[in-house]
DNA sequence: CTACTATTCAAACACTTGTTTCATACAGTT
DNA sequence: AACTGTATGAAACAAGTGTTTGAATAGTAG
């Protein structure tokens, strides 16, 4: 029926990405996953083994990407003259909120992300924090040395601070809705401004 | 066994607490929470009437208080001569800190509230928005008339962060442990000082 | 074609889920 | 003393869970 023409395993996937952000991963069913996907229950341990991996794969396809793309315009932006803040910041937020817009399930993602974050679940935790911890680190340093004055302890409450209002406000459990007038690429590119005011204001905070 | 003086009312509601926090709404079931409460199973829907029930009274119980708690904070700051967004602040996020911070089960509770903003889940959000948002305008109103030069677009972006940055903080502050030279007390101030400041920064960003 | 592997499918597996039932125990009242 | 409503208990209920099985089907290389 639907996306025929994607593979089982790409349906699962996408399926999954959909079902578990809205239910939960211990709320969304196989039978449910793959009654979505249009593919057969046993499929799933077919192709991942189990329901655990199946969930690891899911966050695995999208981190990388959004990792990837993370690191080039980190680059990117210390290659240039003047590093500032906002360019560093810019850097961080963009790639998260171009995913966030991605027709292709990306939306739904970014919610697992916040849900993920959610979780108590350490070996989930685990799997994000050791897999792609490092780029975390490198926009840390980076924020680090454009806040010389800053004592080490208050940028770690700040940075985190930053983190939580960029999950909260990118899965959009805000107030903030698209207002109709706006395109999406226009209302990406104002979320990514009031950001990255904000949390520019919040670092440099006396 | 334990907490036996306890009424198996409280004890449901405390094990289910912890275990909701842990393991989602799903994740947890009613066996494990009875077992964890030393109560017989039939208890829960004897004394709360369903699963969804009890999940409801666990965030009444805490929700009440806390919102009774910013609500008197407020008050209290209003009522004084010099109005600062530093102070209008502090009263929001006192409440929820100590809340947190509470030996009997807040700790757990706050993670809780986290998590039921990852949820999809309408009802439950409903439930939240419905008894508990008056309090939130308030603050909302309270911080506006201290930004007059803010438009409103930018203040309700900026409050949006606001709330991740506390909410995503407070479901077990982040990165930021507690240093075994600090008492809980300590650290409770000092988060509270760190989120204030921060906030108050990206609340004023130019 | 044949042989072979990779994939799909319906059915079953053993187990857990929330909820209900009904018998039992324990108050407090008359 | 018997009666009453509240609370607890063990057991069962139907429905749903992730996973496994073994046969049926494609699809591919020799």
């Amino acid at each position: 029926m639907t996306n025929q023409h994607f593979s089982t395993k790409d349906r699962i996937l996408s399926a999954a990405e959909d079902l578990f952000a809205k239910s939960g991963f211990a709320g969304a069913s196989l039978r449910q996953v793959t009654s979505v996907a249009n593919v057969n229950l046993a499929a799933v341990n077919y192709h991942f083994g189990s329901k655990e991996n199946l969930i690891n794969e899911l966050f695995k396809r999208r981190l990388d990407e959004l990792t990837a793309q993370r690191t080039k315009a980190l680059e990117q932006v210390l290659k240039e003259s003047s590093v500032t803040l906002e360019s560093v910041l810019e850097a961080f937020v963009a790639p998260a909120l171009t995913l966030a817009q991605d027709r292709g399930g990306g939306q739904s993602f970014v919610r697992l992300l916040a849900r993920a974050f959610a979780e108590q679940d350490q070996r989930l935790r685990r799997f994000v924090s050791d897999n792609y911890g490092h780029v975390l680190k490198e926009f840390a340093k980076s924020i680090s040395a454009l806040l010389p004055h800053l004592a080490k302890e208050d940028l770690y409450w700040r940075l985190d601070f930053v983190s939580g209002a960029l999950t909260y406000a990118m899965s959009d459990f805000g107030m903030i809705k698209k207002p109709p007038t706006l395109t999406e690429e226009q209302h990406r590119r104002n979320a990514a401004r009031q950001f990255v005011r904000f949390a520019a204001a919040g670092l440099r905070a006396p």
